[in-house]
DNA sequence: CTGAAAGCGCTTACAG
DNA sequence: CTGAAAGCGCTTACAG
């Protein structure tokens, strides 16, 4: 059933026959380890070139019975969102695949709900040699500290879930988060009045905000740039249910022009649950994330839309990202934008994250 | 920066060790070989069991120097859709991560508009060794006498682009057609009047019509199930610009009841042109496949709505869940449908296929 | 039916 | 600065 390889006349061991040197000479060589004259290394160099050496990097990792360790930094799974134990999935996938080639994956968490979190699961994890992190970098200036050390200890980074340009990650896998706000006030567009309002719901305890929900909300705001005064912004700081319920029910009653509630995260659950119980129908809800709760409002028809952004995939990618960089050695895009989905009543019973 | 793996002391060695027999022995039970005594086979089963033994693939592989050969079986790249060149695009992702392992993926084609040439690359591939295949299945009947000969050889194959669910796949890696044509329909619903007609194009010299493209015609056609009446269709059997553009005029000058075209292919372009060039802009037009000729209409305003199936992940996939198969040996996906990404003007340029 | 030995292509102490 | 040798965990003729 299966042909054997043709021999591999051009490994280690040709290279050396024809440099007449050892093959561990040729190993420091091509690992660019010191411990060889200027001159041998010129002429192996010059010898891999002709034979175009390709290492096999299977072979390579079985000798050298090392593990790469890579580590995630997300935020726990919690009761409010358990978007990121999707996004596990994702990981373990991944790690079934490689595996067998050595690699491990460490998982570190941190509290979506307080900053002061993030650096102290970083530092847990720095605790431990690491040869890649895949990490959603909610807090931007803690995230800035971390991917700072990260990149002195010359470890790269992949974000996934929100960005962060201008630090110099390997890649980035997720969702554009403007463009998804941007698209979620355009078909909302389509379905409201000219001269009705929009709540904009932007929920977490985090006084400062979250930078992937603020940034959604910047792409929303952009669509209605004409028109700002269409949007209404509550400030639900508080994420129990009942700070919720009052923070809606005070807008939607000082403002009756309020047709429609676009909520940044996947908390439109909690919307969902108070336009029911307060008996508003007429509103059109829209939200993130296909979560189980939120496609069970989905099929009431208390949400009309979700956006979504396969945080499955966003980690199965980002890990193979560093599996790709660091074991294949082969380059990778340096940004990987998912889809933005638009999932409705219709469309959900064939929707996979 | 690496650590060094912990000693792996649940080889064959230690199973020789244990069961007192040398580790040829081991090998031959661990792969069902023949030429061990009944006795000693169940020695050394059961001490796999207890050492809950994985074998180690990349040891496994390099002693072996096996090559995996898979192959594929799909359309050629034609003037008429470069569709089938995107999904390449996928197959050639999935070689660079996986060829480190032995895998080699072999291309056969055939012609869209000539199902005859199916079975010729079909008994191409077969003349050589094959361990699985990945094919697009576009003539049910040539598909599955060929998958029937694969089953004989016990080569597992798995399905993208369309589904046959009758025949016994490894995996199916795409869209489901039927719900992306009702989707099409849906959509479609929201954009015309209640009296307006729609005009259903199905292109191809193929007198028979091709699998998928009437999978979605069914779909679209579901969901108008009570007003059929609504729904003209033009056989444009043929596929040079001018047959189409006769046989789309004489449809729309029959009944001008017709506001909406929607094509199963990604020939849409083809009537993108038409219309331009006709005059008609107040006609809905909507297709299939994000190719840079539809997007182009796309941009124009010509096309309305494109719908799309990521061809190239479609065969990236397709690939990596033969890989999982054959060489890690882990469960896979009996289906792995993609999304039915719905492209805008508004949208297209984040779209990656 | 069973085992000893060589080998896959590379890495790693260790000796000089 | 350089090389001989052992080894990674498994597979494969070959001999008995």
């Amino acid at each position: 059933m299966k042909a054997k390889q043709p021999e591999q006349p051009n490994g280690v061991k040709e290279i050396a026959r024809r440099a007449k040197v050892s093959i561990a000479t040729v190993d420091r060589v091509i690992h660019n380890r010191p411990g060889v004259s200027a001159k041998t290394r010129t002429k192996i160099e010059k010898i891999i070139q002709e034979l175009n050496y390709q290492p096999n990097i299977i072979a390579s990792r079985l000798a050298s019975r090392k593990v790469l360790n890579l580590a995630i930094l997300i935020p726990a799974k919690s009761i409010e969102t358990e978007y990121w134990e999707i996004l596990l999935a994702g990981v373990l996938q991944a790690e079934e695949e490689i595996r067998q080639m050595g690699v491990r994956i460490h998982r570190y968490f941190y509290d979506f709900n307080d900053r002061s979190s993030f650096p102290k699961a970083a530092k847990q994890l720095l605790k431990n040699e690491v040869d890649g992190v895949l990490l959603a970098p909610l807090f931007i200036e803690e995230a800035t500290d971390f991917c700072g050390q990260l990149q002195e200890k010359n470890v790269p980074f992949v974000f996934i879930n929100s960005d962060l340009p201008g630090l110099d990650s390997l890649s980035y896998v997720g969702p554009e988060l403007f463009r998804s706000g941007y698209l979620a006030a355009h078909l909302m567009s389509y379905c409201i009045g000219l001269k009705d309002k929009i709540l904009v719901v932007n929920m977490t305890k985090q006084k400062e905000g979250i930078h992937p929900l603020l940034r959604k909300e910047e792409g929303f705001r952009e669509y209605f740039g004409e028109k700002p005064s269409r949007i209404v912004k509550t400030d639900a700081l508080e994420t129990s249910d009942d700070t919720v319920e009052r923070k809606v029910a005070a807008a939607l009653a000082a403002d009756p022009a309020i047709k429609a509630i676009f909520v940044t995260s996947s908390r439109v659950h909690n919307i969902a649950r108070y336009l029911e119980t307060a008996g508003k129908n007429g509103i059109l809800l829209m939200g993130y994330d296909f979560l189980p709760e939120n496609v069970a409002w989905l099929q009431k028809g208390m949400i009309d839309f979700l956006i979504c952004q396969k945080p499955q995939e966003q980690a199965y990618r980002g890990i193979m990202t560093l599996y790709q960089h660091l074991v294949l050695g082969i380059a990778v895009e340096k940004e990987h934008f998912m889809p933005i989905d638009i999932i409705t009543r219709e469309n959900h019973m064939y929707y996979k994250n």
